[in-house]
DNA sequence: ACGATTTGCGGGAACGTTCCCGCAAATAAA
DNA sequence: TTTATTTGCGGGAACGTTCCCGCAAATCGT
């Protein structure tokens, strides 16, 4: 990197000032006044100043990065990837950068962040628990449970619950008696993934329905998801198919219109973690729109005031952002 | 961020030895005995020292950052992500950071990165276009055209039109002659997809057979890529599916299967860009295994190469790490 | 009109690192 | 031994910011 850029420093000379009058001119801070707060600010965007990040990092010790945990599954990684982007998004609004954690810590990247997300982490997931006890402000995104749980300062849910409850009470307003869920068989399951089928027996028991659950491996091939979905349908005998995966709505739709089946007539899907277009959207299938993006952002948020107030007590917040959209 | 780490001047205290001592000995540079240097290091794992990243990089005049750039598409999510963690491993073993670029460039970003990698980009993407106009060095992951291609110092490619190729001829060995191609129809195509295209009517034209080209939008719903699979096999009369984008051709097989068609004797299906477990690895499915996260790796020491020599002329470098497996 | 307060700005240090140089001691060359 | 050369280490400056303080001028209160 041999280019150089304008510093403060050029842009104080080029004004006769001192680097302290436009350090605080373009930070906000200090008494200047409107005329030279104004002036400064234009030939600071004239001569292309963008602030060195490591200078002011070393100033005022704080690492301006956030890390981004992703669990390592195959599923539902459009979701994810649309969080990502909802975390970059609130991110650069707070002047932070977001990097990625790969599957595995180096010990040394902890202390490179000053906090961390960790969206659906698997219970006692290792890299999570290495941060705890490094002491790194962490967000969960769902609930964490595991070594060290007790620090997670911020945990952020959606009313998955809730939504779940209604999209079910739909389908039992329009007569389907005959449920089956199509649940995520992981040695290693996300709060979301035990809440989810928690919320659907708990539904059919108290609803006077048999609950029906089909387990799809995490890593599933189509294969043993069309045998789930037959064997749901024909043996079950289901009349509504409740898929908790990302996308394995849109998967049946496939099979069952490729049977013959009309959706919304013969059986009904509902997705609870509808996938943006395919499913979100799609008029014959109801679904849970989880807002990825809104998501993401609003975990950056909690992340932010966490890292700003570190000795605040631990705090559960509920993202208001997600919607479910019913058929007709 | 109250809490304060060990610093090199803390390893100095410790030993009554100089900043000076300590760093070079960390650092490897300097003439420093093997016993001292031994001690120094010792003590720094003891003290869980860990270099100040903001202090360096204001020093060396280097960010330590590189940025991503992922197209905003719906499909080959899973490829994306596996790429970006290779990227990440890469950046790792070079002490770079990771950044993911949002879709749009706040232009103050462009400036906090070393360099930025930008997979499959869209002809005359602006990010790209953007940061090439910036002079921030720029590895393109496929062929990037558009303005400022000319400043592109590395391109990386994978021997798509061979590997691809290897795949068709395989077909033709196996006695396929009305093959199919899947092709994803996107306004903005990436040099793949445009490549991908021509080497398959290409080599049908080579081989005296007719192609047949199936557009599937690009946010295609499963209903459309039932519909462009129905068209090929009953109106195209096709025994070979070829599908470009990755996971059409698990989608694929289970609408055939589901259609009472056995893969391997009734007809073909060949995939562009497999999906880690559903496709690549998947008996019934010829495939080509990108290998996203080698790739990305790859891409990542190229970018460092370019960094480290800005100078140097542009350079087209072949990725060698992919494959192609054929069924039986 | 005189002291008290506010306003506008600048000087200097500090953050933690790396790198250039300098200098003594040890070793090699003569 | 005397003169070069190498080895091992330390002093100090610099990177670009921010922040604490200080100080003059302007404004205010009475």
């Amino acid at each position: 990197m041999a280019r150089t850029r304008a510093t403060i420093m050029d842009i104080a000379r080029e004004l006769g000032l001192s680097k302290t009058t436009v350090s605080s001119a373009l930070g906000g801070s200090g008494r200047i006044s409107d005329e030279k707060r104004e002036l400064i600010q234009e030939t600071a965007d004239r001569l292309g100043y963008v602030t060195n990040r490591a200078a002011r990092s070393l100033r005022v010790n704080r690492i301006g990065t956030i890390g981004l945990h992703i669990p390592p599954v195959a599923r539902s990684l459009a979701f994810y990837m649309d969080f990502a982007f909802g975390v970059t998004e609130g991110a650069a609004a707070a002047d932070y950068d977001v990097t990625l954690f790969a599957r595995e810590l180096t010990p040394r990247m902890a202390f490179q962040v000053d906090g961390v997300i960790a969206i659906d982490p698997a219970p006692g997931e290792p890299l999570v628990a290495a941060l705890l006890a490094g002491g790194i402000p962490t967000v969960s995104v769902g609930r964490y449970s595991g070594p060290g749980e007790e620090r997670v300062q911020g945990t952020l849910e959606a009313h998955h619950a809730e939504l779940q409850t209604q999209a079910l009470n739909h389908l039992l307003a329009r007569g389907r008696r005959r449920t089956a869920l199509l649940a995520i068989d992981d040695e290693i399951a996300s709060s979301w993934a035990v809440d989810t089928r928690r919320t659907y027996t708990e539904w059919c028991i108290r609803n006077g329905l048999e609950p029906q659950v089909f387990e799809v491996g995490a890593g599933a091939s189509p294969r043993d998801l069309v045998a789930a979905i037959t064997q749901a349908v024909d043996l079950g005998g289901a009349d509504a198919l409740v898929c908790g995966a990302q996308g394995q709505a849109a998967q049946s739709q496939i099979v069952l219109e490729g049977r013959g089946l009309a959706l919304g007539a013969d059986l009904d899907v509902v997705s609870f973690a509808g996938a943006a277009a395919l499913e979100t959207g799609n008029p014959l299938i109801s679904s849970i729109d989880l807002a990825p993006r809104a998501y993401g952002k609003a975990a950056t948020e909690l992340l932010d005031a966490i890292i700003q107030h570190p000795d605040a007590p631990p705090v559960h917040r509920w993202f208001e952002g997600a919607s479910v959209h019913l058929v007709r």
